[in-house]
DNA sequence: CGCGACGTTGATTTGCCTCAACGATTGTGG
DNA sequence: CCACAATCGTTGAGGCAAATCAACGTCGCG
């Protein structure tokens, strides 16, 4: 079954999933292989759905009017992935969602969601715990960005996500810190002298 | 009733309360009143509760290393406001949650919360519809903070909020604009000179 | 009435950016 | 499979946005 990865995560929350959902649920999603650097979301699009990270990493940025992209967050395999604001307002997306390593997602449309949503109350409680714990980690990231210098959130990153750490480049690292690469290398630097 | 601002915003998102749910709701509510300055979660305490505002107008924030308070959001009557972290890691809190008015609150503890969601679906759907629409406006806040100037943050606050420039101080605003008030003083009056 | 919070101004400092340059790595098309 | 191009990581000089520190008049509240 493609959805065993959902599935699972279901089983995370402790929500578990009967045949006839988990079939339901298999006849919503649309599975996609995405190349290294190939966007699944591009700025002034619609976001009609929600993803799911099979295999694989995005990172999700904004080019503000100078051309600089920021990067809000990287993404890997069991998590969802989406423009929540577009997914919403049902208005254009100013955000790029785009592959850092060739990737795998199920894609599921906002009609598709709605019908499960109405149809079995367990998607609801599913995406209700996972809203909860996804907004409790942004508070967080905010919490930490708001009162900390560009060294200490380098730091609180590489501990909270040591893993991504060979995955991503300083490039992008940077862009995710609100700093330019050339001051992270001179942080990084400052470090290892430490 | 206590709940029937409760069930008016169950009504904004298309999700109608019959009588049975109302009363669960009405006995799973205590009505609470807060003076001006006074904190409804200090750091260090766990946040077992939701509360909603029924009136006033709240601050989150959070006190940094060198002892700086930093707003991460006001809350005025008709919306949630709890510390997400803490409810869900059942860990202590780092945050501090004060009224900026005199104010009155209907505060949910956790265990009658899950009775709801566990007797009611409805509940999870509201929850799961609220919490989209807060991690939406999360995500624009940062999306706006990272590209932004300080001018460009103060201006976006004015525009989006502005039933809060009469109710709140300009030191609160500099906080959670993440400048100091000596500064936003300075942007205040280039503001004006234009 | 008096005290503490507020808003403002100015002088000085600093964290981080910009721009420019260069070698090392990576990846890709021929 | 190699050669060339692109991206990456680093360093340095100079600049700017915002912080820090200090001072002072005003206002609202107890």
């Amino acid at each position: 079954m493609l959805v065993t990865p959902i599935v699972e995560s279901f089983s995370k929350f402790s929500i578990h999933l009967n045949q006839e959902e988990i079939n339901a649920l298999e006849n919503s999603v649309t599975k996609k292989t995405v190349k290294r650097r190939q966007c699944i979301l591009h700025e002034g699009d619609t976001c009609d759905h929600y993803n799911f990270v099979i295999e694989g990493c995005f990172k999700t940025y904004k080019v503000d009017h100078n051309g600089k992209e920021h990067n809000l967050h990287f993404t890997i395999e069991n998590s969802w992935i989406t423009d929540l604001g577009s997914f919403f307002t049902k208005k254009t997306s100013q955000l790029y969602i785009e592959a850092v390593e060739k990737s795998t997602i199920l894609r599921i449309e906002r009609q598709d969601l709605n019908s499960l949503y109405d149809l079995y109350p367990k998607f609801d409680k599913y995406f209700r715990v996972f809203l909860e714990r996804t907004l409790a980690k942004e508070e967080q990231r905010s919490l930490h960005n708001i009162s900390s210098t560009a060294e200490e959130r380098y730091l609180h990153f590489l501990e909270t996500y040591p893993y991504l750490f060979n995955r991503v480049s300083n490039v992008q690292i940077a862009s995710y810190l609100g700093v330019t690469p050339e001051f992270l290398s001179v942080l990084r630097k400052r470090l290892v002298s430490k």
